[in-house]
DNA sequence: CTAGTGATCCGCT
DNA sequence: GCGGATCACTAGA
């Protein structure tokens, strides 16, 4: 997985569809995923390097947690593509296990509302700065499995979020086509399907 | 649809 | 050093 996410961050944002986040009780499988590069102006890495992305200049499969709009705290991971800094967003999960701690830190009962969504998400597995900048892959406190194999489908649409002139039209959110019921929020009308 | 939330950034003193 | 604009969102009407 770090290998993908060293060579291409569109690939490593694929790749990690299927995947398994885990902290204490809770495990979820990753459903959505956007990716975000250097060149690109929606990308926190755009321009030069600031106090709150240093985090995307420190090693691929490290995180990125960084706070916005007041409340939300978003959970990605650090990739390079063609050796400049990117990162994979991770925008909603299917909750797996540890349902009743996800329910208890966002409180709502919902299960479709635990995670279907960037800040829902961070709030469930309890992310917040202290999870910034640490690397996500192996046995840490929050860590992610990757997939044993590649999901069969993902579907691909423009990213979420991103003001016009930003790279809004780029087609980088990728969603698992089987798991549907848990995206944050269906994708446009025509879209192309992929192979992971 | 709109309000709320607060850290950060940028351009100007 | 200051102040307004911005922001990879969510909850609630």
């Amino acid at each position: 997985m770090i290998e993908i996410l060293r060579e291409d961050v569109v690939e490593g944002a694929k790749a990690l569809l299927g995947g398994t986040l885990v902290r204490g009780p809770m495990r979820a499988r990753i459903v959505e995923t956007e990716a975000y590069h250097f060149d690109d102006p929606g990308c926190h890495a755009y321009g030069r390097a600031k106090m709150k992305n240093m985090a995307l200049w420190s090693a691929p499969g490290n995180s990125y947690v960084y706070f916005t709009y007041g409340n939300h705290w978003m959970l990605n991971v650090v990739a390079l593509d063609e050796g400049l800094a990117a990162a994979v967003l991770i925008r909603a999960a299917e909750p797996l296990a540890g349902l009743d701690q996800m329910r208890a830190n966002r409180g709502v009962d919902d299960v479709r509302q635990l995670l279907s969504g960037p800040g829902k998400l961070a709030k469930a597995f309890g992310i917040d700065a202290k999870f910034n900048d640490r690397p996500l892959f192996g046995r840490q406190e929050l860590f992610i499995i990757p997939p044993e194999v590649p999901i069969p489908h993902v579907e691909v649409g423009p990213r979420i979020g991103i003001a016009v002139g930003k790279g809004h039209e780029t087609p980088w959110r990728f969603v698992d086509a089987d798991r549907l019921e848990w995206i944050s929020r269906p994708l446009p009308p025509h879209l192309r399907r992929t192979r992971a």
